[in-house]
DNA sequence: TCAGCGAAAGCCAGAGTTTG
DNA sequence: CAAACTCTGGCTTTCGCTGA
């Protein structure tokens, strides 16, 4: 219900919620103030339920990224806590146990399709490659596609029999660092602009919103 | 090119414990 | 006794990859 809405805002723009209780954080750590699941929340009583805040705040601990004051506490009293490492205003992403995720795929193809130029789906796919997140020649492949019909990349040299299609990222569109991402109704959605920039149109529903 | 599968992230709700 | 806070577990939705 109102979950699916807060998910794919989630893996479209950083969670929104956890944004802003990474922001609430910093600031009161700029304050000079203790941090505390309470303290933040009561800064965004309206917004966000407070169990949000604590999950978040306790993934935090988990990464490291905030150390707590009062490790002794017995449970039920406020667990207070210190920004250890501030990573900027980017809220980080670290799951439960405070691990960090790889980088999606996406977002290493969209970084570096806009560092080395003139590719192919197959080149973009080996340069976006990591050891611990190799990506699909396939998934690069398909994110060209989408791109092309979106009009972020323009055709260098269009595929011939063995030689595939080359692509270049139109500069004006490149709009920010956050990766458009295919969602799964094949739509291509822009989280920095926060548009859907292109719908593929399938035989069956030839529906636009 | 399309469809399905598996894995992961984020969110919510309930239960238990401690303090005033 | 009541209120406040923390902790644990489960659910829903989405993404990325593989195979036909």
């Amino acid at each position: 219900m109102a979950k699916r809405h807060a998910t794919s805002a989630t893996a479209a723009s950083a969670a929104p919620n956890r944004q802003r209780i990474w922001e609430t954080i910093r600031a009161l750590h700029a304050d000079g103030q203790p941090i505390s699941a309470r303290d933040v929340w009561a800064s965004m009583v309206d917004t966000i339920p407070r169990t949000r805040v604590e999950d978040y705040i306790r993934s935090l601990a988990a990464g490291g990224y905030l150390k707590l004051r009062n490790p002794d506490r017995k449970r039920g009293v406020v667990a207070e806590f210190e920004l250890i490492r501030d990573v900027g205003v980017e809220a980080p992403r670290v799951r439960r146990d405070g691990t960090v995720p790889p980088v999606p795929g996406r977002e290493q193809l969209w970084r570096t399709l806009r560092i080395i130029g003139d590719f192919t789906a197959a080149e973009l796919a080996d340069a976006a490659s990591t050891p611990e997140s190799p990506i699909a020649r396939n998934t690069a492949n398909e994110y060209c596609l989408f791109l092309r019909a979106a009009g972020y990349l323009q055709v260098t040299r269009p595929s011939s029999p063995g030689v595939p299609t080359r692509f270049r990222l139109f500069p004006s569109r490149w709009t920010g660092p956050l990766a458009p991402m295919i969602q799964r109704t094949k739509q291509l959605y822009d989280p920095n602009t926060g548009k859907t920039v292109y719908t593929r149109v399938t035989k069956t529903e030839g529906g636009e919103p």
